[in-house]
DNA sequence: AGAGGTTACGGGCAGCGTAAGGATC
DNA sequence: GATCCTTACGCTGCCCGTAACCTCT
């Protein structure tokens, strides 16, 4: 028989975590029978069953909770060496990374020229959605890196917290200022973000609180439809002033102030620790550079930062 | 690319280890440019340079450098994953055992057998040389485990102490007994161990402090034939009891006491704690056991053990 | 010339994908 | 039938060995 090999070991691992060869082999991107196959030769080249195999899927032997630790650790090191002796340069493969549309539309592709340049050889997907999916798609391992909103609490999820984006609220140039002042906009339509966003609740609750079950709430799931609902006097809208700026210069759009400002967007880039990926830990590193140089440079709080 | 490997890097440990591509290739029991091809597929998937070329040798970069103490970690987990979980049945390989001829004459065959029954699809080659080649061999990497004379004092070598062989003093059955009494048997010729071994030295410089230079002394490098030149009468010889034993219930050696006999022999079961091999960690111990089983069915000190 | 390492090239085998084969719910 | 894993089988591509090459001492 052969001798132990990395990648049998990295198959194992992706089965014990995934529970299945078939997740496996699709996470891998091999076909199932190629994973059937790579168990069975590790199983061959330590004599000894790793699964005990059921119709409902695998479950670790004895043998394989042993084997679990020091394929870790033998992943561990993989990592290292990965970070510490390869040249960047020669770093392949793929990172997957899912980002707010806010961040979508403010640094992602300055992200993606950092990375680009941090690792010419590496290939970066990107997925925009929000931020309950992003977690979603990082705790099933379908995304590497997710810069969403808030840190995800999870024991295995590594968090790096990103400066905020004040908001600011915007309404239409020609809108009418209501008799009770620029508070009275809050009364007609408020357009925001989509639904299940943590914006979209906060922003609800608040309104509730305020003005009772009567406000009219418009989510959009596109940020920058949010812009143009408000910008065709539909209503008015609390959105990132880095983003709010460029309409208020251009003449499109007004800010105004009616007294009550929902709390800045807290971002965070999110890796999971597991896989133990030094590619997504550099990359949320970079992530956070790169919105840092953003917030200096735009600051968005105009009168408080 | 492809991606780092196990078997690249313990070629990488061995070119590191033994200084060259081509020493390395003799001791991995492959052809020299394929030593080459690993290298290069190892810094290709590294993107990085680990041996300077010349044309005496190679040595290595900074990188290589670095390199070397994570391969080193790589084999002590592989080392362990072999102990740990393989079974012992699918352990498979080589083990070169180097050894005396006193060990090859009373328990090599246990211990081979010993071994065969631990570890059944292992290979097991065996060396009989005195203990000065032997522990050349072993530092040269040409055996994994030697069974020698004395600890061996070096920083990369793990020893095992076994129980000591117990000497004694044989004459021919018709050898008249010379005036002086026994002790005068050691004026005449005193057959013993091969030149370059320790009992023969320790063995002549007691003989000359006592007797001065006219001692004749006959070394030989086959033990069986030091009992029969002793059985034909050429001389006396001090040999391990556990052996003589044999020929003086058979009648055809007597044994005798000329009042100081050289110590015993003491051995030890050696190898090298770099190649981190836990199979030759085994066989040691096992070594051990088998050596104190057979110091204890056939006590060598009839009279002070 | 001999010791060191690299390059070129053909063949064998490991490992992959496709397709078919159980087994259990 | 649906889901999961295994077996069978042909093919591709990697890696090895042979042989020729380069470069210093």
């Amino acid at each position: 028989m052969s001798r132990l090999n990395l990648e049998q070991l990295r198959t194992f691992l992706a089965i014990v975590r995934l529970g299945g060869v078939r997740r496996a082999a699709d996470t891998l991107n091999v076909t199932q029978p190629a994973v059937t196959s790579r168990l069975k030769n590790l199983e061959d080249t330590l004599g000894a069953e790793l699964f005990e195999r059921s119709t409902t899927g695998v479950r670790l032997t004895k043998r394989g909770e042993l084997l679990v630790r020091y394929a870790e650790r033998f992943e561990e090191l993989a990592a290292l060496v990965e970070k510490d002796v390869m040249d960047p340069e020669a770093v392949e493969g793929t990172l997957r990374i899912g980002v707010s549309e806010t961040i979508a539309q403010c640094w992602l592709p300055e992200l993606i020229a950092e990375l680009h340049k941090a690792y010419p050889a590496l290939v970066v997907e990107v997925n925009v959605d929000i931020s309950v999916n992003l977690r979603a798609g990082l705790m099933g391992r379908e995304i590497d890196l997710a810069v969403l909103l808030g840190p995800i609490s999870d024991y295995s999820v590594n968090n790096v917290e990103l400066p905020g984006f004040d908001l600011a609220w915007y309404r239409a140039v020609n809108a009418p200022e209501p008799e009770e002042g620029p508070a009275g906009y809050l009364r007609g339509p408020v357009v925001t973000y989509a639904r299940n966003t943590r914006p979209y609740r906060e922003l609800k609750a608040a309104l509730f609180e305020r003005y009772g079950a009567g406000v009219s709430i418009f989510p959009s799931s596109s940020l920058s439809a949010c812009f143009r609902l408000v910008e065709v006097g539909l209503g008015v809208a609390a959105l990132p002033r880095a983003l709010g700026r460029q309409f208020v210069e251009s003449g499109r759009l007004c800010e105004f102030d009616p007294g009550w400002l929902p709390a800045p967007l807290r971002f965070s880039a999110s890796w999971l620790g597991e896989p133990q990926s030094h590619v997504a830990e550099t990359a949320a590193k970079i992530a956070r550079d790169v919105a840092e140089r953003f917030a200096a440079e735009r600051p968005s709080g105009d009168k408080n930062s």
